[in-house]
RNA sequence: GGUCCGAUGGCCGAGUGGCUAGGCUCAGCUCUGCAAAAGCUGCUACAGCGGUUCGAAUCCGCUUCGGACCUCCA
């Protein structure tokens, strides 16, 4: 790894950043907070599993053995932090008529598709937490055994104050836990809790709940914090190193996972880098499920919603993410997408010319410095994962290209290949973007041979200097969405 | 009410105590039969008011505006 930059990595916890080095290298476990699959993703769930796809893709990229954790939340956790409130998963079933584990496929399915259609990498192990109840039951035992916890009514709650006797409740956020308790909304339904702060381990579920398990306390369901503290611990070890989510999840809910794994091993800090990504907002404001402010992808993709004026191509959307840093908020509009998408086309058709690109002279041409652009993406990413840098010294790189295509540089045929694997290593492996064909694949041959045809007739139509007939094919392939490129070197199409 | 964050050119969006971010748009030019593509040039901004400094958009204070979290949320 002698040739790529130092990385740093912004944490949460210490909020500096900090070079990153792993507990045991080569070897890097990294934990994802998924999501609840009670309805479709939207844009800005897609805006964190991207960040978190980016740094798989770079520490692999790096040559970092990671095991990538990211879960899946299927128990049916309560709408509001109330007694009263209804599980959304069970919600969903009744809604739609179907059992709750069929509301849970439906939307894992839908989830993974989203994935592979932005072109995310999958986790090493999806984990979901009705698969791990009984783990989860003994977490919760031994929090209780270390005095943690109480029971009330059937329920297990985790006791904050008891927590913050031993151990500093808060650190990620930054809250102190006396502003917390003379803060905190009063709630309705908290009788049970001794205080209002604790939050649920183990919930009883009344009559009507659907998804109910068995338990030393009762017949119910655990916490919505407990899984993530569970499966990471069983999958990663008591201490790994990254952990990831929204940052909209760092309270409570990292916090409470800090809290039951220490509460849990008694040893603090098993998390050694925690890293959130920012919102995306529309307007300003959070783009949100309750706001009524987000769009699945297959609206994104037609266009088919009040805050589109068109449709955008997935790639499109990623390229848009990842020209924002992900630890600011971005946000989204037309305007932004139309120049990304145009932008990302630039990108894309430097790539494709790559492979033609003519090398002249033997010897390197001192005027361009591959290993300076090389130095300059592994700089940007080893800041912090900075795409947005990144992508603008691959631009560099474009330039770069075009000007070699168009004869002003000459680069020598060792020059082209460091060129060609250090951009394709960046786009494809790094940024993991890809060239989106818009044309059936079946019929991409014959009409490339139809194309090709028409484009040589045009051009002995310009060798006679027939121009009448020259531009009308050249106007009716244009119509057709076929652009035709007139060079010193010949006549090309694509499609535009 | 509490905690925290942000305010960058026509738009999006990086960065930073002195050195061109980048993309898109717009205008001019080169190339070209014309056009497209590509290239070059220009439009050169850091919310406002004070302060620190040889020097601040970058540090400090205040003001205004916006946002996030405090309740399920990526």
């Amino acid at each position: 790894m002698a040739q790529f930059s130092p990385l740093y990595i912004h944490n949460s916890l210490t909020r500096e950043k900090e070079l990153f080095t792993p507990l045991n290298g080569p070897y890097v476990g990294m934990y994802v907070c998924g999501p609840t699959v009670y309805s479709n993703v939207h844009l800005g769930n897609v805006r964190t599993f991207l960040t978190f796809d980016i740094v798989y893709r770079y520490l692999s990229f790096l040559g970092y053995k990671v095991r990538y954790v990211r879960n899946i939340t299927d128990v049916g956790h309560l709408t509001g932090d109330s007694d009263d409130g209804e599980d959304k998963i069970g919600k969903k079933a009744r809604l739609e008529n179907l059992e709750p584990m069929e509301i849970v496929q439906k939307y894992t399915n839908d989830f993974h598709d989203v994935m592979r259609i932005f072109n995310m990498k999958p986790p090493s192990i999806e984990p979901s937490a009705t698969g791990h109840i009984v783990e989860q039951i003994e977490a919760i035992k031994s929090i209780m055994g270390r005095g943690y916890a109480y029971e009330s009514n059937g329920s297990i709650y985790f006791s904050v104050r008891k927590y913050n006797e031993d151990h500093p409740y808060g650190e990620l956020s930054g809250r102190k836990i006396d502003d917390l308790l003379n803060n905190t909304r009063s709630l309705d339904g908290q009788d049970e809790k001794q205080d209002p702060l604790d939050f649920a381990l183990w919930k009883k579920a009344d009559a009507s709940h659907l998804m109910k398990w068995p338990s030393p306390w009762s017949e119910g369901f655990p916490g919505w914090h407990l899984e993530c503290s569970v499966m990471s611990t069983k999958y990663l070890g008591t201490q790994f190193d990254i952990h990831g989510g929204g940052m909209d999840l760092k309270f409570p809910h990292h916090e409470c996972e800090i809290a039951q794994n220490t509460g849990a091993t008694g040893e603090p800090r098993s998390v050694r880098y925690w890293m959130h990504g920012n919102m995306l907002t529309v307007n300003g404001r959070k783009m949100a499920k309750s706001e009524g402010n987000g769009f699945t992808p297959e609206e994104l993709i037609s266009g088919n919603h009040p805050l589109l004026e068109r449709g955008y191509s997935p790639m499109t959307v990623r390229f848009f993410m990842l020209q924002g840093h992900y630890a600011s908020t971005l946000d989204f509009s037309n305007d932004a997408l139309q120049a990304a998408e145009k932008g990302l086309d630039r990108l894309m058709k430097a790539l494709s010319q790559l492979d033609q690109l003519p090398c002249a002279a033997e010897n390197d041409n001192t005027e361009v410095d591959i290993r300076l652009l090389a130095q300059r993406c592994s700089d940007a990413m080893g800041d912090d994962f900075n795409t947005p840098i990144l992508i603008s010294v691959l631009f560099d790189a474009v330039k770069l290209v075009n000007n070699v295509a168009d004869g002003r540089l000459a680069i020598s045929p060792q020059q082209k290949g460091s060129l060609t694997s250090m951009v394709h290593g960046y786009v494809f492996d790094v940024l993991g973007l890809t060239q989106e064909t818009t044309a059936g694949a079946d019929s991409v041959g014959e009409s490339a041979g139809l194309l090709d045809l028409l484009v040589q007739l045009r051009g002995s139509a310009k060798s006679n200097q027939d121009w009448t007939t020259a531009d009308a094919i050249r106007d009716a392939l244009g119509a057709l969405g076929i652009a035709i490129k007139d060079s010193k070197e010949g006549s090309s199409w694509e499609r535009s």
